[in-house]
DNA sequence: TTTTGTGCAAACTATTTGCAAACCG
DNA sequence: CGGTTTGCAAATAGTTTGCACAAAA
């Protein structure tokens, strides 16, 4: 476990925002200004193996990063792209797992909405 | 509506597949050998924009275009990544719908299994 | 003919990787 | 010391885009 490691481990951790690696990266590079882009990478997917942190897949957009490894669904605003954790709705798993005929090893649910900020500001960006 | 259009929403209207935009090229091709990849990829994400065809982001790979648009959840296998349309959960969805704040815009749901056809064989690829 | 779409190649973005030097145990 | 990890830079994969020419309306 090096430095540079357990900063980006504490800034995934530390906050409940979902960010990308290049955010990150920059919160990092406040405190550690020498460290590279790609030693973002290497931890980030380090820590995603180890089960320690989770990754997001988000559509045409960079994938973000959850400090929470648990399977649960995820929020995103199509607007801005923030995204927020939500319960996870068990009996939706498990009648859908009903239906299956082999076992699921994991899902993904996404939700999309205009989120509150965004859709106050009325503009219509991306 | 050019015939390489034509094309390339036949090949994705006709099959169950969910094909990536590649073998959608070679597909196409087969008939058309002069089409260009660039030409797939725009034609691809016109139709998308129209809502004649869905587009689904994959993890860690290529996107795949499915011929159905409208929203249901997909369960893809995590070793070769074949897809497959699941129906609706209406009610799960209203029972998630009916605690949250706002309306949902739409959603993306996807099971992950390992299929038949990877389990039977054994192997520990990809 | 005026617009729209194509083919090609170059550009782009997010991410990964090879390598020599620096670090950790 | 001896394997691990870093910083850097170059490489990659998937996709997008600019442009001159061809096809459609």
């Amino acid at each position: 476990m090096t430095r540079q490691r357990e900063l980006i481990y504490g800034i995934v951790s530390a906050a409940p925002e979902h960010r990308t690696a290049e955010e990150i990266y920059d919160l990092a590079r406040a405190q550690m200004p020498s460290l590279a882009r790609g030693t973002v990478y290497r931890n980030l997917g380090l820590l995603v193996r180890e089960g320690l942190i989770r990754k997001l897949e988000m559509p045409e957009a960079p994938a973000r990063y959850d400090r929470e490894p648990g399977p649960h669904p995820h929020l995103v605003c199509q607007r801005c792209g923030r995204v927020e954790d939500l319960a996870t709705p068990e009996a939706l798993l498990a009648s859908i797992q009903a239906d299956l005929p082999g076992p699921i090893t994991g899902y993904d649910l996404k939700l999309y909405h205009i989120c509150p900020a965004c859709r106050g500001s009325g503009k219509d960006g991306v």
